[in-house]
DNA sequence: TCCATATGCAATCATTGGGTTGCAGTAAAA
DNA sequence: TTTTACTGCAACCCAATGATTGCATATGGA
């Protein structure tokens, strides 16, 4: 039985921010650098790293060095487990409530 | 294939507070009123009034007037359809990426 | 009817967090 | 070696928002 995992919202304040959306769904395109992502979005390098870190920190994506800059690539198996953990916990409410809903009209 | 959702963000939102994600789950349990839920978490019913309003909001949960109460539930389906959402983004994002890699190995 | 209980609306407060500018450090390239 | 470009850290600004208190408004039950 899939339990509520407290660390979820931490995951769902990650991807809430528009810019950073759009940063982890830009990254799963291809992999870029933080100056490189500057030059496409309409906001600075400095926030743009911030919004890496964060995506970082959460595991949505993961860095290595290239030459002297670094790379950022967007991780789907973390975003695969947020989705499964959030289809448990539906399923699990889903039958729940389905139960509460029998019992109560066949009492 | 799956569009990257632009409204995500905004459930995101929704689920990112801690108040309000252990609002939904304990809604996933049973449905229950704005002042019942007040006598069960730490704020007080204004709050959670608040948190029930953005979470009606986003379709995660549903509400109806019993007696002279307002009834709360979760809406499992709207969880449901979020998470398949997140998996087909994420099996995108695998098979590019693999692809790009293949790429750069046999040029 | 009268009262208790549940909800709704408004104003206010404090914190969080996204964004900026500025500067320092460092490593590849010429 | 000198230059150029990418990164990292720090301080600051401001809008968004989670939370509170206070009051007004029903509405079901005794």
């Amino acid at each position: 039985m899939p339990m509520a995992d407290a660390a979820l919202p931490v995951v769902f304040a990650a991807l809430a921010d528009d810019t950073r959306w759009n940063l982890l769904v830009r990254l799963g395109r291809s992999s870029a650098s933080a100056s490189a992502l500057a030059a496409e979005f309409p906001v600075s390098r400095q926030a743009i790293a911030k919004h890496l870190a964060v995506l970082e920190e959460t595991g949505l994506v993961s860095s290595g060095k290239v030459g002297r800059e670094v790379r950022f690539t967007a991780v789907g198996a973390r975003l695969s487990t947020v989705a499964r953990e959030l289809e448990g916990i539906a399923s699990g409410w889903d039958r729940r409530l389905a139960a509460i809903k029998e019992q109560a009209e066949n009492p």
